[in-house]
DNA sequence: GTAAAAATATACCGATTGGTATATTTTTAC
DNA sequence: GTAAAAATATACCAATCGGTATATTTTTAC
């Protein structure tokens, strides 16, 4: 098997790193962070990556990849939309301190950081934001279709805020240290999916 | 007038450079940001301040000052409990464009970089933002003794939603560079406020 | 106006930054 | 087992980092 033995090393240095740049950001993880985390000298990180913005890169990627996994995982396992909705709601409430032991919303730490001055970060946080809220989006209007979800509800206008609560919550929760903040915001949009979108007739 | 000259030119230092640290963060922004910034020179920035630290916790305070003055100005505006939380939203919506320009949310910038690797600044955000909760909590029970608002609402709670809300909100907008993402969650709360919170008999 | 004091500028410090050229080791293919 | 190739380590680079000691300028008080 050619090529195995580098493919395993990139792996592993992204699993070993990936939580370090979210933790600590772009521009705060140096590249003794990385030697010291991994054991491996510079010679070895740069064989396998061109620089340090494409490992971050590909941590960034990393990090993400758990949770995009979460939602496709709950878009297949719910054929209704009003429990995918609320079947996300529960696997983010179930893995909240997973990843905030990881360091939090990587989508956040980026966004955050990239903001004003890293065009490049900023954009693919931009991006992986309007997917996510394009997915909400399209799950609300296959349930006005099927004729789960009220027709007046404004598909996207109802995904920011779902999406926008989710994040805030991470912040607040993580701030002052007390993750019941955050379950307290899973479970009022619950209440919003059950009782302002779902038809009860 | 003696000590005059010295707090003039740490004043202009404050604001010249305290958009700088909130667009850029703490780590990123350098001494030479600085001095390029004020036209100083890196004496003279040590002579007016200890060190890096302590400017950007004055750059931090001078940040969140004006936010803090939206809130006690829109307090003292409104003597009605659901004006004050309608208030504070229009407030939020009408210096929206203000705030993104100068860098964001200052407790959301200093939360995110701050969180996981330096304590003193994690310690501020997470006090300030204790205190913007219980400041919209104790308004919330100040409207259930008035007989303005539910008393079945549980004030810590919702002021967490509320909170969660306008800070995800920003982020969303400030990431897609499309402030009606903020826009409509400001809507969104305040149709809370008015048709969840208030009673209408 | 002049001397003291305060504020600013200059010139430096050691440490660390991301990155690279090259030497060495390890793995691969036969 | 051996030679080629791939992966890793070593040793270095210039640039920049935050910070400081000291010289110079500006402001203050009289």
């Amino acid at each position: 098997m050619p090529f195995a033995k580098s493919e395993r090393t990139k792996k592993r240095i992204i699993e070993t790193v990936a939580p370090i740049f979210n933790k600590k950001g772009y521009q705060s993880t140096a590249l003794s962070d990385i030697t010291n985390a991994t054991g491996l000298t510079k010679g070895a990180i740069y064989g396998n990556f061109g620089n340090k913005e494409s490992l971050a890169e590909a941590c960034f990627n990393h990090n993400v990849k758990f949770l995009q996994k979460g939602l496709q995982m709950t878009w297949a396992a719910h054929p209704s939309s009003i429990d995918k909705l609320t079947g996300l709601l529960n696997f983010y409430e179930q893995n909240f301190e997973t990843v905030s032991n990881n360091g939090g919303c990587p989508l956040m730490n980026v966004a955050v950081e990239a903001d004003d001055f890293h065009p490049f970060f900023k954009e693919k946080a931009k991006t992986m934001l309007l997917n996510w809220k394009s997915e909400i989006a399209s799950v609300i209007r296959e349930g006005q279709s099927s004729g789960e979800i009220k027709p007046e509800i404004r598909a996207q206008d109802f995904a920011n805020f779902y999406i926008a609560s989710i994040e805030g919550g991470i912040l607040i929760a993580k701030t002052t240290n007390d993750p019941t903040a955050f379950f307290n915001i899973i479970e009022n949009l619950k209440s919003l999916v059950s009782h302002q979108l779902k038809i009860t007739t």
